[in-house]
DNA sequence: CGGGTCTTTGATTAGGTTCAATAAGAGTGG
DNA sequence: CCACTCTTATTGAACCTAATCAAAGACCCG
């Protein structure tokens, strides 16, 4: 995998993003510009108190299987909003192996690791043509002191990602391979909802390493997780092909309680009284875990 | 653990937070108010840029150990600078399980996780004394647009926690437990350097247990693990204390190569010319992982 | 068709959990 | 101040989950 199959790799994308005058190779497919308004919603951002007649233009740019978006050090100036397509994001260790870390998606926004150090701090790679919004850090800053919902839209924005990152670290450090790859598939289901696709029969867009690096697990692990779901009869399976049967069942499948959960049950009820828990977290997608 | 043996849990914070004419009672210890460069100060921003005869002011909060500063679904307004002492941030899984997130102190920011959905995603217990300072959001925002610079740092700020929250995910997703335990090792002392302690030998200030959480093992295996580095002569341990012996060891130890790496290396090395990965990181703390 | 990648499945191993028992501290109250 | 208790820490032994090693089949693309 990785894109050692790829014919051509972009690795000078600032270079070709850049200029306004050369795109016209990238006209085939995709549009070219989004207005504020569609790169609001594209986010799902409430985009109705931002003034729609706003004539502020962002450039798109497509990117082709397997091409890279940017790398690990390169220098930041933008973040990228997906409009469509499918693509992960990476870190690659001392000996080259990669961590999956996300598997942006329509409506996410990647690249918000680079602001900290003024470089990229992951890859991100496409794992299908992609069509991008530019979002440079400049026009974002500006944008946010021209509209006050928009700063605040785009502080929610990277709150949000921080959460999904939160709920990774929970899940990689308390479920079992069962519960982290039902998780996945239900995770992915409810996106592929939200996209306006098929919840219930839906294709794989990465590997079964590259399912497995995001969830900590080897890929023989997820194989024959999944294999082990078809059985059940919670999913049906044929290589990328997935159909959910149960999501319930799938939803609710955890790790055995490790036992000595029982106690702190009782003990943590009796300290918390007032703590609305119960309370919803609306809008959260990418699920978490406190709140399933 | 958790708070169940403390006297007094404060579950309506915001309650008393606000109240600017009742806070008599917190003076006893650390400052009440902060101004703006300070508060850069506190939070390893560039400070140089911002007005220094700003006269903003911003207030300070003291709690004790066991106390809980926010607790999850409360409604969210303000964020927190840790200016002294030490804390926890959880989440509590549907068993009442306790998974440690981080492990906030001086100079850390928290709550951010509450912007995105307006209610906290986590909660936070003090594990000693602590002063933090409160930063309401909307005072955040105004300021944002009031300087430039201060927008940009708090951006730099979110950013720098994701990239925290992303080095975690992949500590949990790729590493052995001998391989976490030293870097969280590594990673305390050199905060604890930065702090201006001793890098060499200091006390943990979270349990065992709390430690296994954050690292996504059970308590034994830490204790365990500690032994075994005391063992080998890398750490001196002692209960809560905590002897460095051989910081370079520590840092280098990880994982054998998961054999498929091998041949990984070659291929992505040949498909990946021009990544300017040597590069540094500068100003990276709580260490990540592919920079290393 | 052929070489590569990807996936599945099996057998075996090992790292980490679980269960259990003991010890060491810290706080409480007589 | 000491006994009592509760929490925390250490260590051992058995078990089990997931990793590792291995092999064969499926798919894809040139």
């Amino acid at each position: 995998m990785l894109s050692t199959h790829m014919p051509e790799i972009r690795t000078d994308s600032s270079a070709a993003l850049h200029s306004s005058s050369l795109e016209a190779g990238w006209q085939r497919q995709g549009k070219l510009w989004s207005n504020l308004k569609e790169l609001c919603d594209v986010l799902r951002i409430p985009s109705a108190a931002i003034h729609t007649d706003e004539e502020l233009l962002f450039q798109h740019v497509q990117f082709k299987t397997g091409q890279r978006i940017h790398t690990i050090g390169q220098p930041f100036d933008t973040l990228y909003i997906v409009h469509s397509g499918f693509l992960k994001t990476v870190l690659i260790d001392e000996f080259g192996n990669e961590q999956v870390l996300s598997f942006p998606m329509k409506g996410d926004l990647f690249g918000v690791d680079g602001i900290h150090t003024k470089r990229y701090a992951s890859e991100a790679v496409a794992l299908s043509n992609c069509d991008l919004i530019l979002l440079p850090f400049k026009k974002l800053t500006a944008l946010g002191r021209a509209h006050v919902e928009f700063e605040h839209a785009m502080y929610s924005v990277m709150s949000r990602e921080l959460v999904r990152e939160q709920a990774m670290v929970s899940m990689l450090g308390a479920l079992s391979a069962e519960a982290r790859v039902a998780r996945f598939l239900v995770n992915l289901s409810e996106r592929y909802a939200e996209m306006g696709y098929s919840s219930k029969l839906f294709n794989l867009r990465m590997t079964r390493h590259e399912i497995g690096s995001y969830l900590g697990l080897t890929l023989e692990t997820v194989s024959r997780t999944l294999s082990a779901f078809n059985e059940i009869g919670l999913i049906t399976v044929d290589q990328r092909s997935i159909g959910i049967k149960d999501a319930e069942a799938l939803k609710t499948l955890r790790r055995l309680p490790p036992s000595s959960s029982r106690a702190k049950q009782v003990a943590s009820k009796k300290a918390r009284p007032a703590a609305p828990q119960s309370g919803e977290q609306p809008d959260s997608d990418w699920g978490e875990f406190a709140t399933a």
